[in-house]
RNA sequence: GCGAGUGUAGCACAAUGGAUAGUGUAGUGGCCUCCGAAGCCAUUGAUCUGGGUUCGACUCCCGGCACUCGCACCA
């Protein structure tokens, strides 16, 4: 068998041909169904026979012998099958294939080649949205998912072959500048201001919230400088601007920890001028209507949106984040010519996704435009241990910076305890990629449908499904090589390796070359938490070799072939890590 | 009220309609003259409930129950 990256992919096609080979009735109708197996039944099993058998009234099993003997030779040369159970065709994989394979797709490039090379996404223009914090406030633990997960799905798509465009959808524009610029003009703390700008302006929003709140004349007041403000006064936009650029860099330094880089920034400002258009449009479709002095969209055929308006325009004449949304879907097809659009939003907003795109459905198809593929990416709450939203003692959210300058302070006492013999310098690089690495890798392993319990102690006390735990098997295959002097993936390292032999190394192989199925399940599902899943028992397949077997070994066949494992587990584990965000460390 | 999400071992999680429901922690018992013990090996323990569909259901459908969230101008 040539050198398939994806055996499942190839095992499919194979099987179909085998059909046809064989003479099956209806072959065009069967449908292989060929996945990762429980290792006690093979690498691959078949589960596609029973369906088909059941429908053509056929004995399964009898097609099953009849597939495997209809089979072109390099796969049965690949692999030793078998039929078992009611007509599934179980798969394994000979140790030489193994070896060859491992052989085979030895780097970084060769895995991104193999990735793309037959994948649907291959082309298409993808438009990630996520992050999307607001101005004027700092970055809290509840916009840490959409970062963070964001970001793995972006890098996910692009290894799969897309063309990503990374578009972080601020919100700079809104109701609350009036009362920010009202506070700004009565309460500045210069000294503060100075300090931290970005936290002052925070606070004097606050202020100027609770002002508003409480008398009703400062709330006109609010609304008299958002009024100036829309009406392009140079001062209010002056300080509108700036506390733009103050947010802007405050996020920054929160992306660049956790390796974020947009290719946009395009806030809901950006869209102020243009969703004129689309009041206009949605009007003239019909599907737009004026209800309680807004503009909004039912949809009649819907049994709770035909009474649960869109509004896209709220009855004092101002846009809303349905306006702007409209209008930024459209700005990223003639602009981006996206072909999918994927929504990293939390859950809660499900009905807006969900009436968006309906709205958008329609309006496109009104008016002959395409319709990108649209996908809402949504996510749960991050929890309390108590099962509440996670807030301060005092009951306030989270920042982010705090949340991750916590996360290194208690990796750095770990690495302390740990590794006290590394320079502080070094311990404190460590602490940043472990502490911030594991506050990612708690959000990505699990799967985003549902709420997750942030727990700092089994976060970062390094054990089980854990990014530490990851972490320390690329540590540790890295001191292999450093002991050896050698480079991982030194291909003279590894010539002359002897056949896989022991029950570790065979183990440790077959997981090897699982990479493509666990990367292709995350990608089409857009769920990053198969690919965490693929690489934490990938590193403890690699602990109990790492226990049975000594790498170091005198033995040059058995050494070469020990390294040659090493070598790409290595490149599996830093690989996968790297498309989930996550930087990885020589030493730790 | 309508809708969405979630119910799996003490706790935290996994399982694309497939074979004996996997893991981690915690508990118990082993393993460092040997490449990093932040490790390895062994072991105890679970699908909210009642129906249905299927050769096969944690998964799909219908009805309950529990928790969380959303439902007219904040995004």
């Amino acid at each position: 068998m040539d050198l398939s990256f994806n055996f499942a992919a190839r095992l499919d096609a194979d099987l179909q041909a085998a059909a046809h080979a064989a003479g099956l009735a209806d072959a065009g109708a069967f449908v292989p169904e060929v996945r990762v197996a429980d290792s006690r039944h093979g690498d691959f099993q078949a589960n596609g026979v029973l369906g088909y058998a059941k429908a053509h009234r056929l004995n399964p099993r009898a097609v099953a012998d009849q597939l495997v003997a209809a089979l072109a030779a390099p796969v049965r040369d690949a692999c030793d099958i078998a039929v078992a159970g009611p007509g599934f065709i179980n798969f394994t994989l000979r140790p030489a294939t193994l070896q060859q394979w491992l052989t085979g797709w030895a780097g970084r490039a060769a895995l991104e080649q193999g990735a793309a090379e037959n994948s649907p996404l291959r082309g298409q223009h993808w438009v990630v949205d996520y992050s999307s914090p607001n101005t004027a406030k700092q970055m809290h633990v509840g916009h840490l998912r959409s970062a963070v997960i964001g970001e793995a799905i972006a890098r996910l798509l692009v290894f799969g072959g897309a063309r990503v465009i990374r578009d972080n959808h601020i919100g700079d524009w809104g109701t609350q500048f009036g009362k920010i610029i009202w506070a700004y003009r009565r309460h500045l703390d210069a000294a503060a201001f100075a300090r931290d700008p970005l936290e002052e302006f925070e606070r004097l929003y606050k202020a100027g919230h609770a002002a508003a709140e409480a008398d009703p004349a400062v709330l006109r007041e609010a609304q008299q400088e958002l009024v100036k403000l829309q009406a392009g006064d140079p001062d209010n936009l002056a300080l509108w601007k700036k506390i733009g650029e103050v947010s802007r860099g405050a996020f920054q330094q929160i992306y660049d920890r956790l390796g974020i880089r947009f290719d946009h920034e395009l806030g809901e400002s950006f869209y102020n001028d243009k969703v004129a258009q689309v009041y206009a449009e949605l009007t003239a479709a019909g599907l737009a209507v004026e209800s309680q002095g807004a503009l909004v969209v039912f949809h009649p055929e819907h049994p709770r949106y035909r009474e649960q308006p869109f509004i896209i325009r709220k009855s004092d004449g101002a846009a809303n984040y349905a306006s702007t949304d409209l209008a930024t879907l459209l700005y990223r097809c003639e602009h981006f010519h996206a072909d999918a659009i994927a929504y990293v939003i939390d859950s809660r907003q499900g009905d807006h996704c969900e009436q968006l795109f309906l709205t958008a459905q329609k309006w496109f198809a009104g008016t002959n435009r395409r319709l990108p593929r649209l996908e809402h990416i949504s996510f749960g709450t991050v929890l309390g241990e108590g099962g509440r939203p996670l807030k301060t003692k005092s009951g306030e959210n989270i920042k982010l910076k705090d949340l991750l300058a916590e996360a290194e302070e208690r990796a750095f006492q770990l690495v302390g305890e740990r590794s006290s013999d590394l320079p502080e310098a070094e311990r404190h690089a460590i602490a940043a990629v472990v502490g911030v690495g594991s506050v990612q890798y708690a959000d990505l392993a699990q799967n985003r449908s549902s709420d997750y319990v942030f727990a700092w102690d089994k976060m970062i006390s390094l054990e089980g499904n854990t990014a530490a735990y990851l972490l320390y098997a690329v540590a540790r295959i890295h001191s292999i090589f450093r002991k050896l002097s050698l480079e991982p993936g030194d291909r003279a390292a590894e010539a002359g390796a002897g056949g896989l032999d022991t029950a570790a190394e065979l183990a440790l192989a077959r997981k090897l070359v699982k990479f493509p199925e666990a990367v292709q399940t995350a990608t089409a599902q857009l769920r990053p938490h198969f690919l965490c899943l693929y690489l934490y028992e990938l590193a403890g397949e690699f602990s109990a070799f790492y226990a049975a077997d000594k790498v170091a070994v005198e033995d040059a066949p058995v050494r070469a072939r020990r390294l040659l494992l090493c070598a790409r587990t290595l490149l599996m584990l830093e690989t996968g890590l790297g498309l989930l965000g996550l930087r990885t460390l020589q030493r730790m």
